[in-house]
RNA sequence: GCCCGGGUGGCGAAAUCGGCAGACGCAAAGGACUUAAAAUCCUUUUCACCGCAAGGUGAGUGCGGGUUCAAUUCCCGCCCCGGGCACCA
């Protein structure tokens, strides 16, 4: 056969069009196979995949179609997390439903996806927005309001006073609306829906153990630091006068009798009581001023409220102040100012003027005198009644201890997590399934009447609380329990619900009875790999943790943990400089297709770097890809069906021995660290080995080196090994032939090469026998003419003799 | 500020357990083929010095120390870059 030009557009059209209908990509239901699942992070349907995309589904689908050639039954699905912001701002701005505009997108992405042939079963996609899907985040949420996980309290939200309607965090730049740059945003304390993540805190913390071997262990380093458990003392401070408490949370009540005043959250509720008009206005300002800014920017600031309380344990009386810099969503809301023994508080106090008292010694060292820093190590707690004298952390243990003794306190834990808010005041989310009924309260939809059908047409005009409250025919409900006039909830749900469980669905995609049948949960997980961006290390991988558990909890599955492993992978640049729409460097993946192929844009991400590092997208780069896939098919075809072999000879040992190495190394790379990077440039390697002993190389180990080629790279270029495998006599998918098994022996060298070095430095090398004993080596070493010279004359010290690897003479 | 990564040729990188630094690719230079170009194939390519040449010598993995026969790899200190968290009491 004639050597045959590469042309990657003829090629993957060819197979496109034959792979349309095919179902070899199926999962299997009832199969005796062990099972593998894959999976990787759903996109969001923007309208475009672009390269980052390819990254991420280029190296799932390599391990994929390795695991088909190694017999498993691999479950490798694909969907869409189609509800979101940008949805309604395209509404806005083109005045296009939100619907109509995401299932475009998805149209649009699925045809790239399928250009690509990403190896994925389609009969299981799942879409988010649709009602099939979120009827069962809205049974969840049932689920956890009976069991008390879901519950309403009043929480900040950003409002924009010139929009009139609530802001995501992502709409407030520097304090102000995203549409108006002028505008301060102000922030509104609103009911909404939370769920209780911090019951489970201890839990998600303990069950990393489990995750240790399969996580990255920096996800696990940054989810501990996202949790933030800290153990510590809740004490009451009591108002002088009233006798009403304020409960502080510290985590050093060693220095408690150092603590000179007391400061509160300015949206603490105790200020209705403590403040005056002017005090609530003050405090209210202090509250807004914070809206989504960087705390560095933000000066400590704080006043008097005129107030003071008695410290539990000293008896002493402490002005109560608020302060700026007090969170209420951590702890109490509420801290004891010890400027002698904290930074903030030193910081804090000294800008007031409030007495600083030191109560902690360094232990080799005396009390400080008017300190000019707050010394924050343990040491011996001093002028501190009975406890004075003990080291801080017997201190803490027992004043803690006498804390619950006498009522006014006790040991406790504060977890930097907070419970999860779900409430989002938008259209294009799941409806929360409660009905507001001015009698009865807050009443749970039916599970009967799921799911709760967000209404089509909706005026999203991005002013109001929601564009849901001016749909009268969805607002206006009859209570479920009273029969009589009720409202129904506006707000929808967090995205991330949808992506916290969707997983599971694609196990069971069409159930309409239940979110999915446990026995095919039992079967599939957990998920054996998962592969995304880092980018969601914290928030998406948490929240999926959390409902693993909970499901756990109401009894729809068993395992404890969504994913046994997972993979972040890096991100990708384009020619050095982040990627981004308003730079528009954004390389996109049908541009990829049309110029360089699928084959060669999935090779390049792979090769260009090992997958967790980040990858710079070059144009030149990815020729030198298309430059070697054309070197391999034209090899291949000017090979196959040649007639003027040389006789076997010595070079057939040398390739075949190429040959396994190569597939020694794919293959162990595939069952451990991945780093696809080396196992392409080793098939390169092979192929340079090729070419240059084309001559020598006899028909059969020519004819196997081709076949076992479209075979090792088909994980990594589906087309082109396809229409090598076809060409060499191969009959149905590449993707669904046996691994070729490496043999060991095949794969050996002859000789070790052992390097001599004397006093370190590289002089010679000599070709031995694996496992020739030290004494040979050592003779063998010193007999090598190049070596001779660096010891004729010298004293040889020291002589290490590593078998296989090398000789070392230590001379003098 | 705290906690993680990382720093190797002109560039992306490799060296998997302390044992040949720079595999593979890009870029560059030279050659072959061609009327010519593209494509393709072959060769060279860490730096410095010596040599007409084959070749040789020395230095070299951010910087400074240390351990070791031997360090990109281990230890200590410092510099720079990237990421996460950031008034978390």
């Amino acid at each position: 056969m004639p050597e045959k030009p590469y042309d990657h557009h003829q090629i993957e059209l060819k197979w496109h069009e034959r792979w349309q209908d095919a179902d070899f990509y199926k999962a299997e239901e009832n199969s005796a196979k062990p099972k593998f699942y894959v999976l990787e992070m759903l996109p969001y349907p923007s309208g475009t995949l672009h390269i980052g995309h390819i990254r991420n589904y280029s190296i799932g689908d390599a391990l994929a179609r390795y695991k088909w050639m190694r017999g498993f039954n691999v479950l490798h699905p694909m969907g869409w997390d189609a509800f979101g912001l940008p949805a309604e701002n395209a509404a806005i701005q083109n005045n296009r439903p939100p619907r109509e505009w995401t299932l475009h997108n998805i149209a649009a992405m699925k045809k790239t996806h399928r250009r690509f042939a990403f190896s994925y079963d389609w009969d299981r996609e799942v879409s988010t927005c649709e009602p099939e899907y979120y009827r069962w985040n809205q049974w969840f949420f049932l689920k956890m309001l009976e069991r008390g996980l879901a519950y309403r309290k009043k929480a900040l939200v950003n409002w924009c006073p010139k929009c009139a309607t609530v802001l995501a965090n992502e709409q407030v730049v520097d304090g102000c609306c995203w549409r108006h740059e002028d505008t301060p945003v102000e922030q509104r304390a609103l009911e909404q829906w939370f769920l209780k993540i911090t019951d489970y805190a201890d839990q998600l913390l303990e069950d990393m153990a489990q995750l240790e071997r399969g996580w990255p262990e920096r996800v696990l380093l940054m989810q501990r630091n996202w949790i933030g458990r800290s153990e510590g003392t809740e004490a009451d401070f009591h108002l002088d006068g009233s006798g009403e408490p304020i409960r502080v949370f510290t985590t050093r009540v060693d220095t408690i009798y150092g603590a000179t005043c007391v400061i509160v959250a300015p949206e603490h509720p105790l200020n209705e009581k403590l403040l005056d008009a002017a005090g609530k206005a003050r405090a209210k300002a202090m509250v807004d001023a914070q809206a989504n800014r960087d705390p560095a920017d933000i000066d400590k600031e704080g006043f008097f409220t005129g107030h003071d309380a008695v410290n539990p344990y000293s008896g002493e009386k402490a002005p109560v102040w608020v302060g700026n810099f007090v969170l209420m969503g951590y702890g109490t809301g509420a801290i004891m100012a010890v400027p002698a023994h904290d930074e903030r508080d030193f910081e804090f106090c000294a800008k007031y003027g409030i007495p600083v008292r030191p109560v902690i010694r360094p232990v080799d060292d005396v009390l400080a005198v008017n300190p000019k820093q707050a010394f924050t190590d343990d040491g011996v707690v001093e002028n501190s009644g009975p406890w004075s004298g003990q080291h801080s952390e017997e201190a803490r243990r027992k004043m803690s201890l006498f804390a619950e003794e006498k009522g006014f306190g006790k040991a406790a834990i504060t977890y930097r997590i907070k419970d999860w808010g779900i409430s989002r005041q938008r259209y294009w989310g799941t409806p929360i399934p409660v009905i507001h009924c001015p009698k009865d309260g807050v009443i749970p939809v039916p599970e009967n009447q799921l799911p709760v059908v967000l209404p089509e047409r909706v005026e999203i005009t991005g002013s109001g609380r929601s564009p849901l409250e001016n749909v009268p025919a969805f607002v206006n409900v009859t209570c479920p329990k009273c029969g009589g006039a009720a409202k129904r909830e506006t707000d929808t749900m967090d995205t991330f619900i949808d992506s916290s469980w969707y997983f599971y669905r694609y196990c069971d995609p069409h159930n309409d009875r239940m979110p999915f049948d446990p026995v095919k949960i039992a079967y599939w997980f957990e998920i054996d790999q998962y592969i995304g961006g880092v980018e969601h290390a914290i928030l998406h991988l948490i929240y999926s943790r959390f409902f693993t558990k909970m499901m756990r909890d109401i009894g729809v599955i068993q395992n404890n943990e969504p994913a046994r492993r997972l993979f972040t992978q890096g991100m990708v640049i384009a020619e050095g400089a982040k990627m981004s729409k308003s730079k528009g460097n954004v390389v996109g993946a049908d541009m990829l297709a049309e110029k360089f192929g699928a084959d060669t844009a999935r090779m390049f991400v792979l090769f260009a770097a090992p997958p967790e590092k980040e990858v710079d997208w070059r144009q030149e780069g990815a020729e030198g890809i298309s430059r070697f896939l054309g070197r391999v098919y034209r090899l291949a075809t000017r090979n196959l069906g040649r007639t003027d072999f040389p006789a076997p000879n010595d070079a057939d040992r040398a390739i075949r021995r190429k040959l396994h190495q190569t597939l020694k190394k794919i293959t162990e790379d595939f069952e451990s660290r991945w780093h696809f990077n080396t196992c392409i440039s080793s098939i390169m390697e092979l192929v340079n080995a090729l070419y240059a002993e084309e001559a020598n190389i006899s028909a059969e180990p020519m004819g196997e080196a081709v076949r076992t080629l479209s075979l090792m790279l088909a994980p990594f270029a589906p087309y082109v090994s396809q229409e090598i495998w076809e060409e060499s006599g191969g009959q149905g998918p590449v993707f669904r032939q046996a691994w070729p098994v490496f043999d060991p022996e095949l794969a050996k060298e002859d000789l070790a090469e052992v390097v001599v070095q004397v006093n370190g430095k590289l002089r010679g090398r000599i070709h031995v026998p694996f496992g020739t004993a030290k004494e040979e080596l050592e003779a063998l070493a010193r007999a090598d003419e190049k070596v001779k010279p660096f010891l004729d004359g010298k004293q040889i010290v020291k002589t290490i003799a590593v078998p296989d690897k090398l000789v070392n003479f230590v001379v003098k």
